[in-house]
DNA sequence: GCGACAG
DNA sequence: ATCTTGTCGC
């Protein structure tokens, strides 16, 4: 039984319109829901790479905890909307979608490539994605959108709180001895200890968990 | 008005 | 994200 997608709003639509659809949207999102590491089986990894106006969207889906790949999907359409720090949604969700639809297997948890709740409005690409799955998803990103931390210990495992507006909206957590962290918030139906500790037991040998470098190498488009 | 700013 | 060479470290 393949994902369920429900299509919530169109995504052409306005900068101002997109505002919108996200505070009205960032009432749902569910960020207490327990999230069992002993109940995940299969965990999937989304990522999208844009060249030449055509994006690509690549979703992994690896076992869980061995982390061996068992399904890989893709889609591609132009890219139209513009990118606008805290708008990627609307740059990304549709060829995401379109993905998606393509997947045979049923993921427990999605991991994307972006941010969940760590975001101006507390929703995130993560949390926007879940929503239309109304399925457990996870933000991992790279470097920062919003928010403030205290200095974080150099060894793998370590994390501390990222807050905005006194409140806690994330954890930057470092997946290697030594390297830059990467920022990791609840997308949706999970809790941030539990995202923290996925995307930890997702990582072995890099720095992004499993799921998402194989997302990201599926998504490139140039090399075949 | 001046910075900050996922991918 | 994408553009790009060499280079430091395990």
């Amino acid at each position: 039984m393949p994902l369920t997608i429900r299509e919530l709003h169109p995504w052409e639509v306005s900068l101002e319109e997109a505002i919108r659809l996200q505070q009205a949207l960032a009432a749902q999102v569910i960020t207490d829901q327990p999230l069992p590491l002993t109940s995940v089986r299969l965990v999937a990894g989304i990522d999208v790479s844009v060249k030449d106006d055509i994006s690509r969207a690549a979703v992994v889906v690896v076992r869980f905890p061995a982390l061996d790949v068992v399904e890989r999907v893709m889609a591609e359409r132009p890219t139209t909307f513009p990118y606008v720090p805290g708008l990627l949604s609307f740059r990304e969700g549709a060829v995401i979608l379109d993905a998606l639809r393509r997947l045979e297997s049923t993921p427990d948890v999605l991991l994307v490539d972006g941010q969940g709740t760590i975001h101006p409005r507390r929703i995130g690409i993560a949390c926007h994605i879940g929503l239309f799955l109304d399925a457990p998803t996870i933000g991992c990103a790279k470097s920062l959108l919003v928010g403030h931390h205290a200095p974080l210990p150099p060894e793998r495992g370590a994390w501390v709180p990222l807050r905005d507006r006194g409140e806690v909206i994330g954890v930057v957590l470092r997946t290697r001895d030594r390297v830059t962290p990467v920022y990791v918030s609840v997308g949706h139906r999970a809790t941030l200890d539990d995202a923290r500790q996925l995307v930890l037991a997702c990582t072995s040998r890099y720095r992004l968990p499993e799921p998402l470098r194989a997302a990201h190498k599926a998504a490139a488009l140039g090399r075949p």
